[in-house]
DNA sequence: TATTGTTATACTCTATAACTATA
DNA sequence: TATAGTTATAGAGTATAACAATA
């Protein structure tokens, strides 16, 4: 047998490329919206925000990292960028030595706040604004099933690992 | 009146929050494997992409910033690397000696056709491998809706402008 | 004068590896 | 020994402004 090519449908390929380019056109928009209204990169927006849904404003940096898929450095690298501008503070968690709690400042709502309304408006304008609400319904459950099912199973890689002819390094 | 802080219903906020972990998590996907595979970085992939659906394999640096929302000098520090890779050539256009006509190579066209099973895969494995045939339909149907509005109506800014209360500097 | 593209430059971001400290 | 985080460092990518050449 020979190397057979991975295809997709005519539907499927239509349904990539407008997905690609609409998050492409959003991820744009709020890039700049955050950067403008905050001077906040997306990342920066996505720790800030974490933060602010968490109990006490704080969370770990290891649970950060987590979920911005991160490497440890880089998070280093935001936090202390955020903690220079006093947006977050960082401190030594009391339960483990080891760990550092980032914490939330009133600066950091603040521009958390500032930044949100401005959010939402390029979200219904890039994404929603030509919706029905049957349209966002749908939107809605097709891409909860996507994302639960990319939660439940994480494909480790692109292509499904061979006779281990490729190694990876 | 007060400023009325715009909202997003629960659906719409799922909707978004599912869209943006979907599409943060294809893109990563999509760039890992590109990179392994082929040594391209996204941006590159799409420049190569782009210069093998053209007619002669050739397109004008305006024209492919204009696709790729890149900044000239962005573009022309792509078009080097990928010259020096041999993956295209820079000539100027017999047209208008002004510009520069970026051609994809033999090599460049094996780069492009040795990525791309791997490519779809990703696509398959992060977007549709979980979807029925009606769902991916919808999402072709909801999303080329959503790509032909911000092409009809590409939203100036996240917030409308308002009395120029607010002067971007 | 307007357009096309390049160069110089500076800055942001990301990743790897070596390292320290705590569990 | 394993885990949490930092540091040093290097590299990719992006943007702005000044510039040269052509239309």
């Amino acid at each position: 047998m020979t190397t057979r090519p991975p295809q997709l449908t005519p539907t499927e390929l239509s349904a990539y490329f407008a997905f690609t380019e609409v998050s492409s056109l959003l991820r744009h928009a709020v890039e700049k919206q955050l950067r403008d209204v905050g001077k906040l990169s997306y990342v920066q927006f996505q720790l800030l925000a974490r933060l602010g849904d968490a109990p006490d404003g704080a969370q770990r940096m290891t649970d950060l990292a987590d979920g911005v898929v991160y490497s440890r450095s880089g998070l280093t690298y935001q936090a202390q960028s955020l903690e220079e501008r006093g947006l977050v503070t960082r401190s030594p968690s009391p339960e483990d030595e080891r760990s550092t709690l980032l914490t939330l400042t009133e600066e950091g709502r603040e521009v958390l706040a500032k930044v949100f309304p401005g959010h939402i408006e390029a979200v219904k304008a890039h994404l929603f604004a030509s919706l029905s609400a049957e349209d966002v319904e749908m939107l809605q459950r097709v891409m909860t099933q996507v994302s639960g099912h990319l939660r439940a199973n994480p494909p480790r890689s692109a292509a499904p690992r061979k006779r281990s002819a490729t190694r990876s390094e």
